[in-house]
DNA sequence: CATGAATGAGCATTCATTCAT
DNA sequence: TATGAATGAATGCTCATTCAT
């Protein structure tokens, strides 16, 4: 190995080394907890160190949103390739995405961070970022929904479309959650997520 | 008057003139922009005293998003009295909430504060307020699908939840609007909400 | 004694007690040792506290140079008031301002820190405090060229302009001082101060 | 050529490449922009081999400022060599000065950065280098006063501290420009320029 | 020669909240 | 009731410089 090679590979090391106490904070205390100065602390290297592995706060959070995004695709990836009905298919897929926003909540919450704010914009410079990771989800879920309709088994004339509106129904469900104990009132939460589910895959039958 | 209304009707004119301070400072700055101090710059009355009219910030938020959820009510109570056909009035509200989520971004921002912050929940003792101003606006757009449904306009199941997955896909859809450079692509965000809405009509017709 | 007064009082007590921590700070360390964090110990109170009665480092360094300029008037007002020609008065300002500019280096340092910065800018709101402070000074030395016109001592058409030559000749041969040792050579830098204002009188005699 | 004069070279090659970059960030952002670290960014050279070349960063500033005098050395000669009456030329040399702060207020800057600064002191080793560069300028000028008193235009026992006073004054007025709003009032800076050298011109006639 | 990783003190400023008056 | 003084931890980020390679 040349020195260029282990050069660059020392210098992922110490980024992901960032990203690890990042990470860490993000599951111990949540996403408000994540500070330079925390990450600098939980990482024992320098604050300026960590300036110097990433640009600012923003592409250490996109860092790990790549990260909770890439997860969350290998497992519906898992599910798409499954060799089961298309509904099916999306039926798991959409249980597991619930699943993740339960489970890998702090994931879940940085993705969201970046969806919800009203204030945080993309950079240029993250678009390709962003493109890679997330938009692969969607391919996804199209490509199931694509098939469905070569299969006969869907009809439906603007898949792409409805693969948004699929991603976007879940999305926007995940976060009724909160309103379990309120509005829904007695409705469960998880039910409603079926049924909606449900109906979705209906209207493409 | 008695006494005792006396003081209650002071007491809710000091907490709407802090109010009103909240209200100036997220119209003009954003949500970002509130902050106890300068509500009391704003409002022209001491920090102390904020506290002793709203617990905490919290509160303050609460009933800010109570406000834009009031107005959001209101927008849809007037499309529901409207003599039209209840798919259109589906349509209209669907339309509204889009509007509503644009032109009138803080108080949209607000009350999505709420429903996406990963770190807010709800007191029990603000459930009450929540259900007063939020559940109407989901027994709106029920009642208008209840109706449709006895007209035999639509065929659904289960109305309550129906509304439910409505709102939630609205809510979810308009989230992917910072998306629409990057992962949508060249699909108009607009479009593809109007066509997501389309299709959750139709599901029930 | 009223509440108000003495309250009022106690503000100013703080605010003193604050500007003492940073001339202390000045005088032993010198302009760029002034830092927020630094008189927070320096006056041992929070560091909140010092933005509680000053906005910003800035409102605090004008205290300063305000301190400053209010000594240096003082000084030219005691010359200003002796009953001496007025060609002398002009020589002893002069003089007095060169000592000041050696002997309280760090007034004259902060003074000229508003002057030579490339990015301090006025503030509007503090535009009248310098007015107040700064413009005295100027007004004294035209009262002098005023006064020995009517004499028949001076001889000068625009009296107000030369009082701000005299002024701007005097501060800029004092940035000379630094050159002593390298361009000015074998030039004694007082002698060179001493023949221009010698030279400035001798201009309007 | 030798190796001693290549490596010479090559040296001189790399000192301009970093002051090549300096000077960019100096007049894309201004002085305080500079810092090593950008310099290095700017350089697409090592910042370990920015202090290679350079001690320190005021290493740079100080050949920023050369070159910054250099240029208004330039300037300056071009009008002294000027088939011109000398009080003419000395106007010339003024207006230029103002027009050189107000068009190349960056070398301005710099150049003032080390008269103004009130912790910069010029280390022996850098008395050669300001000798050479800064020296010249008042030496053109007291040719020129030189030139005027042998001609019989002029009349100047001390034409040295007279040189040096006229430039003290232009340096010290042009720092006024800062009170233009306030101090100076309804005086136009640029009138009360021009009247100071002339007042200057005619102390010598 | 040239590199660039590492440092950590330092910066100005904001914040929600408390509490004695 | 109402005040506003006081806090100090916390924020993201920059900096000049060093030094092992």
């Amino acid at each position: 190995m040349g020195v260029k090679e282990r050069k660059a590979l020392e210098k992922q090391i110490r980024r992901d080394q960032i990203l690890d106490a990042a990470r860490t904070l993000l599951f111990s205390s949540g996403l408000e907890s994540i500070s330079i100065s925390r990450i600098s602390k939980q990482s024992e290297l320098g604050v300026g160190t960590i300036y110097f592995y990433y640009k600012n706060k923003e592409e250490i959070f996109v860092a790990l949103q790549k990260e909770g995004v890439t997860l969350l695709y290998s497992i519906i990836f898992q599910i798409s390739k499954k060799d089961i009905d298309h509904g099916e298919k999306l039926i798991r897929i959409a249980k597991a995405y619930y699943k993740f926003s339960q489970e890998q909540k702090h994931y879940f919450d940085i993705i969201n961070y970046f969806l919800s704010s009203p204030i945080v914009f993309f950079e240029p410079d993250l678009k390709n970022q962003i493109d890679m990771s997330g938009r692969k989800i969607l391919v996804l879920i199209k490509d199931i929904v694509d098939e469905g309709i070569q299969k006969g088994v869907f009809n439906e004339k603007d898949p792409k479309k409805f693969s948004i509106m699929f991603w976007g129904t879940l999305h926007g469900l995940i976060h009724f959650k909160k309103l379990e104990k309120t509005i829904l009132e007695k409705e469960s939460h998880e039910k409603l997520f079926d049924y909606s589910v449900q109906k979705l895959i209906h209207s493409i039958k």
